[in-house]
DNA sequence: CCCATCGCCTTTACGTAGTAAGGTCCGATC
DNA sequence: GATCGGACCTTACTACGTAAAGGCGATGGG
């Protein structure tokens, strides 16, 4: 009479290997332990991912890391505003930042070799909307690598200091959306150096 | 006759430990072939490093992030050229660059919650100089972190892309080191809009 | 000279990890 | 109903981190 129990999937598998390290940390993801939670044998797992683990850390940050800066089509015709580049980067970054910071726990696979795609997609997505916004080619380049590797970078500052952080204040504490908002607008205003 | 194995040390195992991620990645290092390298069984290195292999993770990323961005003491009461903060923090920013590129195994380490002085360190460097280069405090702390966030991040960046890639030449080439320094450039040239 | 002590290292052993190899069960197809 | 293939389970192996306790040579006091 128990519940059947829905069958695994890719994506089923991948979705509670999130919540496991968004709830418990990185290093208690385990194969049994995920298996536990899906009510599965952990060797289950294996049908659906064959190359294991690996293929399971390459699932979690393809979740995370994938939030391409689509440049809002513009309505029939209606040409794209020229100067709004800058506030759609800014709202990206916000997006951006806030989606590592719920996953905090992947953040050190970005940093490992794994998924190439996954931040190449994002990337593309970023030169484009420089492109659009008028940038030559290089600067697009230039820009969109400065621009996801701030955010990356920043976010994980943000990780560790948080995570650091005694409930009693040692020390003044920062108010970091506020400092990512003003780093980013450094970044932005910076850009309009580039040729 | 075989030669008497100089005694062990804190600094002679976390230089070996670096090695070998240098050598062969993080997934590698194990307390059993870091005793091997260091001709003495695995369980010999806690009476060094008490707390294992936490400990151990922790001197690396400490040898590895703590680059502090010293403003070169001016000589006898001769003021440092007000303009040079730009260029001083150019060339930081290349040789930290260098530094995590070198050691990129430990990259991932630098996300985790580990060893949060290391980087305090770094940043509190960062700060002072732009504070004596005459940024408001807010200004100088909101710099520190846009410009360690961009190089820690892009760094990043740069190790997924030259890990991932195939020798044959798949995609245009990069030419990291230039970008790296546009970027940068970008970032510093955007501090100038700090209030 | 002997023996107690201490610091450094080794031995042994336990629990947990990832996963290879093969087995089991069940629904679909002919 | 026999066959078959996919989804899941069982067992077992190797490697890891490390707790616990043992050995062992140098040192210093009697």
């Amino acid at each position: 009479m128990t519940s059947p129990r829905e069958p695994l999937t890719r994506d089923r598998i991948i979705d509670t290997a999130l919540h496991i390290v968004d709830g418990q940390g990185l290093g208690r993801l385990t194969m049994r332990r995920l298996g536990d939670a899906l009510q599965v044998e952990a060797m289950a797992i294996y049908h659906h991912l064959p190359r294991g683990k690996e293929e399971l850390l390459d699932g979690l940050i393809a979740h995370v890391a994938a939030l391409p800066a689509a440049w809002p089509r513009p309505a029939n015709g209606t040409r794209p505003a020229a100067g709004d580049w800058r506030a759609h980067l800014r709202s990206w970054g916000g997006a951006y930042r806030a989606r590592l910071l719920d996953h905090a726990g992947v953040l050190p696979l970005l940093m490992t070799r794994r998924n190439p795609t996954a931040l190449a997609e994002t990337t593309a997505s970023l030169r484009e909307v420089l492109r659009m916004a008028g940038f030559l080619d290089a600067a697009a380049a230039t820009g969109a690598h400065t621009i996801l590797g701030y955010v990356i970078g920043h976010a994980a500052l943000e990780a560790r200091a948080t995570a650091a952080r005694r409930p009693d204040d040692p020390e003044e504490a920062v108010d970091w959306d506020h400092r990512f908002a003003a780093g980013l607008d450094v970044v932005l205003a910076g850009l309009l150096t580039l040729p």
